[in-house]
DNA sequence: ATATTGACGATACTCAGTTTCGATAGCTTG
DNA sequence: CAAGCTATCGAAACTGAGTATCGTCAATAT
């Protein structure tokens, strides 16, 4: 009669109600009793009523976490990337679900504002790896956090894209393209190590004044001290 | 006997009692008994219990927006950099009501998600603003997404070292440093505009082997297509 | 003096989330 | 087979946030 186990009962009943009624419309009593269970059945599923829309944030957080701890400073780039890739993956793999989702989420202030806490989450994850990462060297703390920003913020616009378009195209091209801008942005910036052994070299526009070439490598060299 | 107006009696009342007793220990009751009105007032000047301590962050947002709208294209930067100096000062000015929120939020789950929600309306600001300053240059969408992504977590670095060396000195020139940095991060990709009129070279250690250097190469040029 | 407006208090209501207790089914163990 | 043991679920009561309604009172206008 019953086959689904009932947390993905109770997930289905208020992704349907929330959908037919609107979010706010919708109580836990109606879920419950959608699913065939109790209100009391709800809550030991699922923390709060906005849980049930985001059942699987924790895990796939977690998988995160894994990923990263896995890998050490040399390989940190492509753990990145891997990450990344995990999480899109994740969205891409529920269309369906995740099209709902999106949907909805849009409408709702207060489901917007936990999937911005959601994504949050793992930014602060990939600042805290990036932060072990990088060490002690000089803006580390700094450069860490845009480097996360950066990187969720690529990861972000990549996927609503995909979103607002119906999900009818595989989004790994473009997320890979965006990876490479953001990892492009920030290689030319790492690059000096030594000062004392490197050659500056600059490039300007054929028709470039002096004032321009001036201004530009004073920029430069304001900018990496 | 009671001067200063009802709604920053509560604030203030607010806080208090949240130090004290803690966020979940005190209800709107509690507030409104200690400002020496009723519940119903409560709510009149602030829509829920958590706005009792984000009491303008609606005006400091409009204020943002005001001062992006005065700009055009051409002055984009200094808005930008006005824009995150005016939020930075808004949190300088009042020192101590930073501080004691800091340590608040800092404890209360319920009150981190929201500050991030609000931090996400900035970042929204910015990206809108900057999506009409780049136009449809091609990644316009994925570059302003960056770009008010780094702008905001530059800011928030800043701000948090600032809070959590207890405002104690003056982050202006951090935010500087930070915002200058964010510039020079996004300048060299901003830059080749017309590609057939450019010469292309590039910086590499007096020991780099010629692998690297086309390594490099190669990498600078599937980047910026 | 009367009407109007706005700020405030009182009250009752809905519903999310917590806690407690009790029932039942399945399983182990003597 | 019988007696526990545990996990799962339901029932019910409770707290507190947020909403809606209505009444009161004071200030100002007419």
């Amino acid at each position: 009669m019953s086959k689904p186990p009932i947390s993905q009962r109770l997930a289905e009943a208020a992704v349907a109600l929330f959908d037919e009624r609107g979010y706010d419309e919708t109580t836990v009593d109606d879920i419950a009793a959608r699913a065939g269970v109790s209100r009391s059945t709800f809550f030991r599923y699922y923390r709060s009523k906005e849980d049930a829309i985001f059942p699987d944030h924790d895990t796939l957080l977690e998988r995160i976490a894994a990923r990263l701890r896995a890998s050490t400073a040399d390989t940190a780039i492509v753990a990145i990337t891997d990450a990344v890739r995990i999480v899109l993956a994740h969205y891409v793999d529920d269309a369906e679900v995740s099209l709902r989702r999106y949907r909805l989420v849009r409408r709702v202030p207060a489901l917007r504002d936990r999937e911005i806490a959601s994504v949050a989450r793992y930014q602060r994850l990939f600042r805290e790896f990036v932060g072990e990462w990088l060490g002690d060297s000089p803006d580390a703390g700094l450069r860490a956090e845009l480097m996360a920003a950066s990187v969720v913020a690529a990861h972000n616009q990549v996927l609503r894209g995909w979103l607002r378009a119906g999900g009818t195209y595989d989004p790994s091209g473009p997320l890979d393209h965006a990876l490479r801008y953001v990892i492009a942005t920030f290689r030319h910036l790492e690059q000096p190590q030594d000062k004392g052994d490197q050659i500056v070299v600059a490039t300007f526009s054929r028709a470039a004044s002096p004032q321009d070439v001036m201004a530009v490598i004073q920029q430069h060299l304001e900018s990496s001290t």
